[in-house]
DNA sequence: AAAGCGCTTTGATCCATGTCAATTGATATA
DNA sequence: TATATCAATTGACATGGATCAAAGCGCTTT
């Protein structure tokens, strides 16, 4: 354990700076230690869609160190500036070896992820972008106070659960005109939680539905 | 693992029959062993999305054995007459216990199935439905051979790839006119793989595109 | 202040898919 | 041979969200 400690490098990322690129060989994996970093994928034309959005205090790719041939399947930028401790996969590696309550550890985190992603497809697939926005915001929501700020642009925020910045725009404008929220700037007020909620599970479910 | 072995039981399910709903509490996880069997999430209105399709030989739902209050995030049911086996949990974790290597194959496993989700959310936001098939469909072909069957119902595979059954056959049918391929039943002819490729990555790009 | 630069908002329009409904086909049942 | 059933196809139509284009609004820089 000394020595991934011993090896491990801090690193620091102004807003922006890339870490890796989608593709790049994996060798690493990583703990943001402030800030937040993006994740995501790219079309062949350009387009790129945010798989995730690492808070403070999580980890990232490290699912990777048991592929054959290990290659970030996404891309990963800093957004404000962050910090992050890097680890190498393979002195991780030499540790899981001997430690099966690590093991299991990881093995939890992971079914955890396994989770979220089959969440997040049930979510592309079956439910409208409203019910998507309102998923979104809820789930930043404090549970105790009605105000909050989303710490990140509305364009990252908008292709992580995509749609596009101009429909996520206009979804916040029918909720407020619905009473159900206010955005100012990053600064989010609830107005309605339990309508926010209804907007997020009924999804486009016609209301009169028994 | 002799009590592993002991203590599994084998399980025959006919066409359509459910092995268990989304929702149930997980404490046993499965191998097919002969047909396939469908996951799927279900919508509050009903719809359904297939979240995968398990062949012969491949094992579902041991991902859940490391959460905390495991539930089956999906349904399951039988596509044809289908054989499992099916493993205690709680006997399994022991087995881990013991052994880092499982451990460890099983974290591979598990990154394996996490790439292929992140893949999933990619095809799904980021590339168009005939995209999808076209991508499906060549994932089904076997690599030296043009002629196949495709095993599974075609509204199946529809909702697998998140469409319509009418947009699939449109889909088909515009496959069809361009000469990529036929489809006499489940009974799938490649006329042209390279153009059918090219549908898969290149999406809708435009051709012209440099 | 003015000018420049991202981000966000708004408006107008378009299009890929979904929805609804009818028809055909393919099996199974009586 | 009729008939009910279910999957697959086809057509007509509706629509959510994307796209394109133009302001508006904070910012920082000069």
């Amino acid at each position: 354990m000394d020595r991934v400690v011993q090896r491990a490098k801090r690193i620091s990322l102004v807003d922006g700076e890339a870490l890796f690129q989608q593709g790049d060989t994996a060798t690493r994996f990583y703990l943001v230690v402030e800030g937040h970093m993006k994740l995501f994928r790219l079309a062949p034309d350009g387009n790129e869609k945010v798989i995730e959005l690492v808070d403070t205090g999580h980890t990232f790719a490290e699912a990777l160190m048991f592929l054959e041939q290990p290659r970030y399947p996404v891309g990963a930028v800093a957004l404000g500036d962050t910090e992050l401790i890097s680890v190498d996969a393979a002195d991780f590696s030499a540790i899981l070896r001997d430690s099966v309550d690590l093991c299991l550890a990881l093995l939890g985190d992971m079914s955890f992820r396994l989770r979220s992603l089959i969440r997040e497809i049930d979510d592309l697939s079956l439910h409208s972008a409203t019910c998507r926005v309102a998923a979104f915001i809820l789930a930043r929501a404090p549970a105790d106070c009605d105000d909050f700020d989303l710490e990140i642009p509305k364009h990252v925020i908008a292709s992580r659960i995509s749609v596009k910045p101009e429909t996520f725009s206009r979804i916040i404008k029918s909720l407020k005109s619905k009473n159900v929220l206010e955005i100012k700037g990053s600064k989010v007020h609830l107005l309605d939680r339990e309508a926010l909620e209804d907007a997020a599970d009924v999804c486009g479910l016609p209301v009169e539905a028994t």
